[in-house]
DNA sequence: CTCAAGACTTACCAAATGGTAGAAAAATCG
DNA sequence: CGATTTTTCTACCATTTGGTAAGTCTTGAG
């Protein structure tokens, strides 16, 4: 018998993938257990019912997204160019665990279930990126716009991307690697005209 | 008794509002009926199987989108700006129709079982999409690029749209229609510069 | 008026679904 | 080892699901 949470976590990879894939509604509890070669009632054991299987994969993936992503807005080394840090290191999350963001699509759905859960996890993650980007504004090293905005344009680029891919995928088109490199830099030169102050664009 | 297709017309209207909504897995035969104060196996007459009725929903939304997009692809003023042209039909739709732009979504999803048959449904909007931007290559209207690639870039950015609108909607901003001219926006600035030819680039 | 075709309904059904109850096995620890 | 707790399983169950069979009702043509 598996000991310590071994059995919890292939549960909650597996639960991710078929969620992110084919669905919430398209999940059964019973073929996931088959895939697992576990019974079904070990998935309820673990977590309660199909609804917390999912709260859990969501609190699972945003802690991932969370800490892929902390390390760059905690970085004060603010020579650089933090922004095109924080695009870059999305983008490799988004390319690393197409998973990841399959799932964000699936949830933030207007009809799904854990859409209001989904709100409540991100919002930490959230709240950081937009109080650094007003600090940003604040010492004139961002122009002054709406963060929010800016925030979910960007954020809805990155889940279009997972999409992309799997269009590009479905479309026949095998190098994904490219399209993802020029979308990058679509919103990376978005967010730059968007963000730099007026005073300071070369470009 | 209803004569001519109005029962048909309007359990195609519920069941396009409900799949990209809810989502195909997540609708039931037995609701949508409920909603429409009718029999399930009425749908069933007029569709066979669920399946059916999802490929009929998606046939009439790529209809509805071909039309849309014919006449902008087919005017022959080109003094105008066709690509702000087409790119302000496409967007039009978007706002219009957010539904047929969520059953995209949905449909285009990895797992989906509809994903091949939009691919069919879609190539044809495609190939003459294709086919406009290489005419305009071949003439040194627009620069020579991967047209296919351009295409499923500015694709998933709609696409993306739609999705963005419900996010923003979940996030409690009200008003989507700034975010909506923004990234339009966005589009347009990146269409130009990766189609206009070299020469002519005067922005 | 008749009658055939179309439209819609009632009656059912087999399979799948999420979930409960409780036994059995395995791990942990004194 | 023995007792207790954790983990996993077998046995069921109520409900929902998509779908079939066989009617009833409506309409329109001859």
């Amino acid at each position: 018998m598996a000991p310590r949470g071994e059995t919890k976590e292939r549960i909650l990879a597996k639960a991710l993938e078929s969620f992110s894939t084919i669905g919430y509604d398209g999940t059964s509890l019973d073929d996931l257990a088959e895939a697992l070669d576990i019974r079904k009632q070990t998935i309820l054991y673990h977590f309660v019912s199909k609804r917390g299987l999912l709260n859990a994969v969501l609190d699972d993936s945003v802690k991932k997204l969370t800490e892929s992503l902390e390390e760059v807005l905690t970085s004060t080394n603010s020579n650089r160019d933090r922004i095109e840090d924080l695009v870059r290191s999305v983008f490799r999350v988004a390319l690393e665990q197409p998973l990841l963001l399959g799932l964000l699509r699936e949830v933030s759905r207007p009809g799904s279930p854990a859409a209001p859960r989904l709100k409540t996890q991100m919002s930490p993650l959230m709240s950081r990126a937009i109080a650094w980007m007003e600090e940003e504004m604040e010492s004139g090293r961002m122009r002054r716009t709406d963060a929010q905005l800016v925030l979910l344009s960007a954020y809805s680029t990155v889940v279009g991307l997972a999409t992309e891919i799997e269009i590009l995928r479905t479309a026949g088109v095998e190098r994904v690697l490219r399209p993802a490199a020029q979308r990058r830099q679509e919103l990376l030169s978005f967010l730059r005209t968007s963000l730099t102050p007026l005073e300071k664009q070369t470009i």
